[in-house]
This record gives C-alpha cells, sequence and structure tokens, in this order.
DNA sequence: TTTATGTTTGTGTGCGCACACACTATTAAT
DNA sequence: ATTAATAGTGTGTGCGCACACAAACATAAA
C-alpha cells in the first residue's frame, strides 16, 4: 500500500526557500517575516496540504490542562452520576498523554451547603476548565460568576441554566423528554385512565428543569386530545428516604384511587416500582435513567418504558469539548443535546454495555 | 492546581542506575540484559508507575496503518451507508497523525460481481487491516479466506458470518432487533389484524441475516400470546425499484385486503410508506435506519417506529478496534454488539444529529 | 598471551514541533 | 561616521521514545 507521508514544517522549508523558523513564525503569527516571504510560506502550506502534527506539536508544547468535574455524588457504581463520571474517565484514558488530568468533586443532592463546599475547593485548585451538574441553581450561579471572574471555562452537563457564560450545555432537552414520555404513557394507559408525575426531590423549586419536564409530559396529552377528561397528578416528594416515599405514597394512593400510570421525573421510579408490587397495585410506570435497579424492575415488569439521556456521552462529550478549546481553540456550540434513548426489557442490555 | 509529571525512561534510568537504552531492553524483551538489572529496572518502573508515553512513542515508531473498507455503496449522504463510512472518517480525523488512513471501497447490494472485484482491489493494496459489511455470504466468505492466508485482520460490521477468523463482529443482534421490532408493532395494531414482513433485497437466500431478523419478529408474537389467530405473512421483492415494488405490493394486498401492520426489515421502508399514503391505505409501519426518507415518513405518520442500530458507531468503532489491536496490541471481544434506538418523531433529530 | 566469540551495557540520532537565542541586514539617531 | 535600535532570518536544543551502533566486558579457543 502507498503511504502518504504528510507534510512537515521541513517540507513547507525547503519548498518556501526558507528556514524553519521563519515558518514557525508564520503559523504561530509572531510577526517579523517580510511579506514577500509570507505569502510564499501560505502558498507552501496550502501546496503541500500542510496540518501541524499534533502528537509532535504536544510532545513539544508540553502543557497541562487540569479539569474539575463537580456532580452530584455517586456513592455506587449503580448510582446515575457515576455514569457521567466514567465518561470523563473514559476520555482521560485515552488522551491522558496529551496532559489532561480530571479531579472529580461530589455534593449532595439533598445539601446544599455540600455543593458550596466542594465549589470553593475547586475555585483553590485554580483548574483549566470546570465541568459541572448545576441541579442548585441558586448555588451555581453564584460558582459561575466566580469562575467568570477568573476567566475559567465551565460546561454544564444533564441540566442547564440560561443565560449564564458557559461554554456550552451538553445533555437532554428536558422539555422533549417530559413530551416523549408522555407519548410512550399513551400507549400503555387507556383512554381516561388517570396518571400521576412525581417528582422525589429537595427543593424543587430551586431547579427549573424538573419543571420543564413535567410541563413537556402533560402538553403531549393536551395537545393530543385538547379536551382530555382525565386527570394528571403532581406529588412531590422531597426525600428519598423510603420510609418517607412509603408514607406520602400511601396517603396519595388512599385519596385518589384511580391511578393507572406513573411517571417519575428522576431515576428514582424502582422505588416508587417496588412500593406497587408490595402493594399489588396494577400501575404502569414509565421513568428515567438506565441504572441497575431501574433495569430490574424494566425487567420483571414494574416498569414499561425508560428514557436515558446518553449519560456516559454527557460526561465524554463534557471533557472533550474543553479538551478541543484548550488545544485547537474550537468553540463549541452552545447547547448540545444528547440522544434520549428509549428503553425497553429487549434493548436494555445493549445500553448497560455499551459506552456512548 | 498541582502538575503531575509522568514518569520518564529517563527517570527510571535514574532510579535504577542505568541506562535509558537497557530500559529499552526491557520494556520490548529483546534480550540481552542481565538478571540483577532487569529486576531493579522492572522494580523501578512499578516504583514509579511508568507508562510510555503514547505520543512520543508513536512520534518515534513512526509507521502507518492502511485499512480498507468495504460497504454497500451511498451515492448520497442520505444512504444508509454513508453513515458507517462517516464514523470511520471521525475515527481517522481524530486520529491521523498517529498514522491511520482509510481507504473506502465500495459495492452493489445488487450485484456479487462487484463485491469480488472490490474485494481483489483491496487485496492487491495489501492493507493492514479490513473492515467490512459481508452482506453476500459466499463472496464473503472466498474473500476471507485469502485475508486468513495473508495474514490480514479484519473486522465484520452490520452483519455477521458464524465461524470465521474475523477479529470481531461490531454491529446489531439480529434476533433481538427482529424481536423488537414485534413488540413496537404490537403496541400499534390490534390484536387479531393482520400483518406482513417486506424484505427487499436481492438474493436473501444468501443472507442469513434477514432470516434471523424475521424469526425474531415472529418470535415475539409466539412468545406473547402462543395460539394468537392472526396472520402474519411475508413478502420478498428482489428489487429496489419502485415500479417493481409497486407492481409487487399492488398484487399482495389486493389479495391480501385485512393488513393493518408492515415490518420492512431494512431501510426501505419510506418507499413503502409512500406506496400506503398514495393509496390512502391506513397501515402502521416499523422499520430500520434513521435515513433522510425514513425520517421523513416518520415525522408525517407513515412510520410509527424505527429501529436504528447505531451505524456511525459502527463505522467508527470498527477502525478503532483495529488501532487498537495494531497499536495497543489489545484483543477485543469477538462480538460487540451495538445499542438499538428506538426512534420517535420526537427523538428523531436528536439522533440525527448525533454522532455516536 | 593473543585472538575470536559472545554477552551486556551505553551513546547517538531522529521523529515533528516550539521556542530561545544568535545572527545579518537595514534604518534611525547621535 | 559611528552607534543604537529594529526588522528579518537561521540555528540549536529539548520534548519522550525506538533503534542502530559502538563500547566494555567476559569467556573460550588457538
Amino acid at each position: 500500500m502507498v503511504k502518504i507521508k504528510k507534510a512537515t514544517i521541513q517540507d513547507i522549508a525547503n519548498y518556501a526557500e526558507v528556514s524553519v523558523g521563519t515558518i514557525d513564525r508564520v503559523i504561530h503569527n509572531r510577526g517579523k517575516v517580510s511579506p514577500v516571504k509570507k505569502k510564499k510560506i501560505e502558498e507552501a502550506i496550502k501546496q503541500l496540504n500542510f496540518n501541524p502534527n499534533l502528537l509532535a506539536r504536544t510532545l513539544a508544547l508540553g502543557n497541562q490542562f487540569s479539569i474539575c468535574t463537580l456532580f452530584p455524588e455517586a456513592v455506587s457504581l449503580k448510582d446515575y452520576w457515576s455514569f457521567p463520571k466514567r465518561g470523563a474517565e473514559q476520555f482521560v484514558n485515552s488522551y491522558r498523554d496529551f496532559g489532561i488530568e480530571i479531579d472529580a468533586h461530589e455534593y449532595s443532592l439533598f445539601d446544599e451547603a455540600s455543593f458550596i463546599k466542594q465549589s470553593r475547593m475547586i475555585l483553590d485548585k485554580n483548574p483549566s476548565g470546570v465541568v459541572m451538574a448545576p441541579l442548585f441553581e441558586k448555588e451555581s450561579i453564584a460558582f459561575t460568576q466566580l469562575l467568570d471572574e477568573r476567566q475559567i471555562p465551565y460546561v454544564f452537563i444533564d441540566a442547564n441554566i440560561p443565560d449564564q457564560n458557559n461554554l456550552t450545555y451538553i445533555g437532554p432537552d428536558s422539555g422533549t423528554s417530559g413530551y416523549m414520555a408522555g407519548r410512550l404513557m399513551n400507549t400503555i394507559v387507556q383512554q381516561n385512565e388517570d396518571i400521576l408525575i412525581i417528582n422525589i426531590a429537595k427543593g424543587v423549586e430551586n431547579s427549573a428543569h424538573v419543571g420543564v419536564v413535567e410541563k413537556g409530559f402533560r402538553k403531549y396529552f393536551t395537545q393530543e386530545n385538547p379536551h382530555h377528561k382525565r386527570q394528571i397528578h403532581t406529588l412531590t416528594i422531597p426525600s428519598s428516604e423510603e420510609s418517607e416515599i412509603t408514607r406520602e405514597l400511601t396517603k396519595f394512593y388512599i385519596k385518589n384511587p384511580g391511578i393507572k400510570g406513573v411517571f417519575v421525573t428522576n431515576s428514582m421510579a424502582h422505588i416508587i416500582s417496588k412500593f406497587h408490587e408490595a402493594h399489588e397495585l396494577n400501575i404502569k410506570m414509565v421513568g428515567f435513567d438506565l441504572i441497575e435497579e431501574n433495569v430490574e424492575e424494566l425487567k420483571n415488569g414494574g416498569i414499561e418504558y425508560l428514557i436515558s439521556q446518553s449519560p456516559i456521552f454527557q460526561g465524554k462529550r463534557s471533557i472533550q469539548v474543553l479538551f478541543d478549546f484548550f488545544v485547537y481553540k474550537k468553540e463549541p456550540l452552545p447547547v448540545e443535546y444528547v440522544p434520549l434513548d428509549i428503553i425497553l426489557k429487549e434493548n436494555a442490555d445493549f445500553y448497560v454495555n455499551a459506552n456512548s
């Protein structure tokens, strides 16, 4: 096979009849080059289709990029937030020799103070860039202001906050994900059967994201049938403790016995599903995220559909965007929506083992 | 931020009190090293957590890998096979400086001779590795035997042939994809309504793949309801010409007026969908692949579900596997199934623009 | 002892690039 | 006319590694 040798700066130098030093000046336009030679060199670069060898460049420069991540905590590999983390690590493993390293920070979804504490620690480390999941809006905005001051670029994943100076947002289109959940729900409950939306989180009022999801869900039903008579309830449970959830759920179902479908707006669907089984309730469910407990419920029929928002990809891509920004000076798009995967019993395994 | 400097061979040399040449001999075990020093060096490598810098190594070695692809032809960017091709190109673009290059070859799905011709051309080029979609089984096996003789590693994508010496298969689990199509079909047609499976391809008997898909589809219905009374027909059309398809379809529908659901086993669902519209037939459809024409039909309601088998990812991953095999000597798994994406009107756009 | 034959170890060069530095030609200021 | 400043150019070194080669040392044969 014919090997195509790529042109090097030396080739350019020969072609343009100058030395490599001058080539270097033109490439990095550090001035002091006569217009004649400059034109000649630019011509040569075009003619020989020169592209600097990134390996050699990286090796010569020897600079390092440190990126801090700030995600909700992932106690075990089963937790949702272990996936973005894994994605980020994947990228770094492939590009370690390019001088990237990440430093993972975690906060509790039920403790705003932990977010503040971790964000301070990140600032102390003065990283080259930051990737964060801004699930506490107020605290996140305070943090981004400090990052702006120090000119540290940052990327949002999983949830977006508008009007910030984030380099980009990488994550789901929240409205559409809710809408899609509505459509899927519609294939499994009958006309006029009642539906329940469940939010499990502290301080939902501090998160626009959850509201948008619910709105999308409701939109499907009104759009599909503007005069539908079915009831769509909402229940918010400000705790992830099973006892608390059980209490709230029991209370609600006694008051509203007609519920036939439940949509859970985060990855906690499995808890509700187990409650249904324990109480022999025949209620169909749609939930989010391909975590192990949810897959289990999917397989035993407690959950009908899961919507996955490419969590590994989000993590991987967020680091990649920063890398491209640092190395190639590439400006990303302000928003990059990720695929919303619909998961059934049948295709769950393909996603569990997939890396993208 | 504290920058962690990676250990270099020079560091190892200092630590073990030998020269870098000796380190080199140990790393590549090219022998002739006294046991004493060898142990000392291995100790040093462990202590300093040494990993060779891949950039420097690649730069120093300067070797090139050429990979030939052999896919069905993609006339335009809308064609299915433009996606794997694009995926392969994507990978090469990211890793060009590592010395990879690809040489794309295409054959016609309706002409076995073109496959043979292209495979000969590939052999003449003596590539480092080959990625192929072995859709003509007989001809593919003949080709792989020649590749085996020359010890050129090859990867299958999109369709698998068992008992070959391919490095790996990257593509869908055909049986499951059919089964999933069955399940989706079941959510859109009523009990006891008749269903039609359509194969559009020449020489289906020369492709085990299609048979497996159909079997999976049928399996869903017998498994769900062993004694169902609905009819599931199969229609094979050995041409992709619209006139031919129209004729066959008309003939069939006149004979079998009760059909309410159609499953197309390849990416040609859009053609059938247009036929239905033109003849005002209210028939629900499930098809494969997120090509532009299918998406159009999806959006106007002619197709209900599309199943996508990560075509870009297949292309990207196949090159990556060969790359890892050449550079890191990493042996891949014999089979790597890709995610089967379920596409609705709502999430189609996210996939169309996604790269994985 | 000398020479031949291994065995083990160190040195030098280049991969393609970035960057510090040295050098020459030109022009402006003294 | 001499010095000083400056625009324009070339050279040398190092990034971390692979590999060819030279050197040092040991041992066996003549």
